[in-house]
DNA sequence: CACGGCTCGATTGTCAACAATATCCGGATG
DNA sequence: CATCCGGATATTGTTGACAATCGAGCCGTG
């Protein structure tokens, strides 16, 4: 329920800037206010909505200074991490999750659907996210994913779709090989190639 | 008051693994069960605590390692763009504030007292970057500052609180410079740390 | 006409009762 | 004796009513 709120704004049916009030939502949904009052606060803590006490909550957008200077580079140190611990842990079901999700993306690449490309594309990443058993590391992906899906469905990468798929496919068979050093090299270039300017200064 | 409850787990009067019942903590907060909840979500959204659904919430502990490798290069992050930012925006009243709290850091390191100490801290940073106006980077440094906080409570460095004092004496006259070579290097050290082993692959 | 205070409507915050669900424990059963 | 089923209990999820607060518009006053 929260997911259809959450939905709306990613999806770009609810523009940044608009206000989300408690009650119009509340009978929308067809549920009482309790209920989308923890949906607000759960899409605040996803960062598409900024709530101030007593005044509501508005749609936030994401500024794409802002993703590559810092959610993209999050989220690079968060997969780093998150994939090196999870080598060791994936079994037989998760491969099978994540191949999956593989050929979803294909199927969507082939009908040029951003929508459910970008969709498989994170859950693919979830996926290896949540067997690393790392709490805060997920906690934290959970919170920045969502935005990073506004932004790709917003600005839309002009990226060849297959592309994507043949790096997720590369990722997965590498994964099987469970060797970090072949693992994370091929991570990084496939999340860097999203962010131009690594501001890391270099010697 | 979700406030005092936060104040809990971080100084440590909750251990990880203690169960948090709402109906308990509302009459010993001498409030509703609904507030008691919102906080309870907070708190989730500040990696302090997990809860599942009609299972309750526990508190949940920091691993160093995940503090090493996750919390801290992801604070280098935010810290890196927003001090960069906010370096045209700091006005005479956020100077004032910053060293308002360096005296408060002088003070309790007179003291020894670390909780103090801890506090002044994340509140210096936390005021540059609030200034940045960077949604999502203020967002995100909310959500990882109490855990950080909690980590340096319960293993207290063992650096010399002099030293912090300083460090932050020395970022302050470097703010006021407005140069961003030198406010840039003094915060990558001054974080760096506190983070043993960056990494980063070298070439 | 500009401005400060006041009232009022809209909206969020809080509360207490009720519904739904999970866990624990005892008893029947193979 | 182990196991599975069922009910009792503890706890979370939901709801509707009430309280508190904000912001806009009106009105009097300088």
């Amino acid at each position: 329920m929260t997911e259809s709120l959450r939905e709306a704004i990613v999806a770009g049916r609810l523009e940044p800037g608009e206000r989300l009030i408690e009650e119009r939502l509340s009978t929308e949904l067809q549920t009482s206010r309790g209920p989308v009052r923890e949906a607000l606060r759960q899409l605040e803590h996803e960062g598409l909505v900024m709530s101030f006490p007593y005044r509501g909550a508005v749609v936030v957008g994401v500024s794409e200074e802002e993703v590559h200077e810092v959610l993209i580079p999050i989220r690079l140190t968060l997969e780093r991490f998150s994939f090196g611990k999870a080598l060791d842990l994936l079994r037989d079901g998760d491969f099978a999750e994540l191949g999956k999700q593989v050929w979803r993306m294909e199927e969507a690449a082939r009908r040029a659907d951003l929508y459910r490309i970008v969709e498989a594309d994170l859950r693919f990443h979830d996926v290896v996210l949540a067997q690393a058993g790392q709490p805060h590391a997920v906690q934290l992906w959970r919170s920045i994913a969502p935005r990073i899906r506004a932004y790709f469905l917003r600005y839309g990468r002009s990226r060849e779709l297959g592309l994507i798929v043949e790096e997720h496919r590369e990722l997965l068979t590498a994964l099987q090989t469970r060797d970090p050093e072949v693992v994370l090299a091929l991570l990084e270039e496939h999340i860097a190639v999203e962010s131009p300017v690594p501001q890391i200064a270099r010697a």
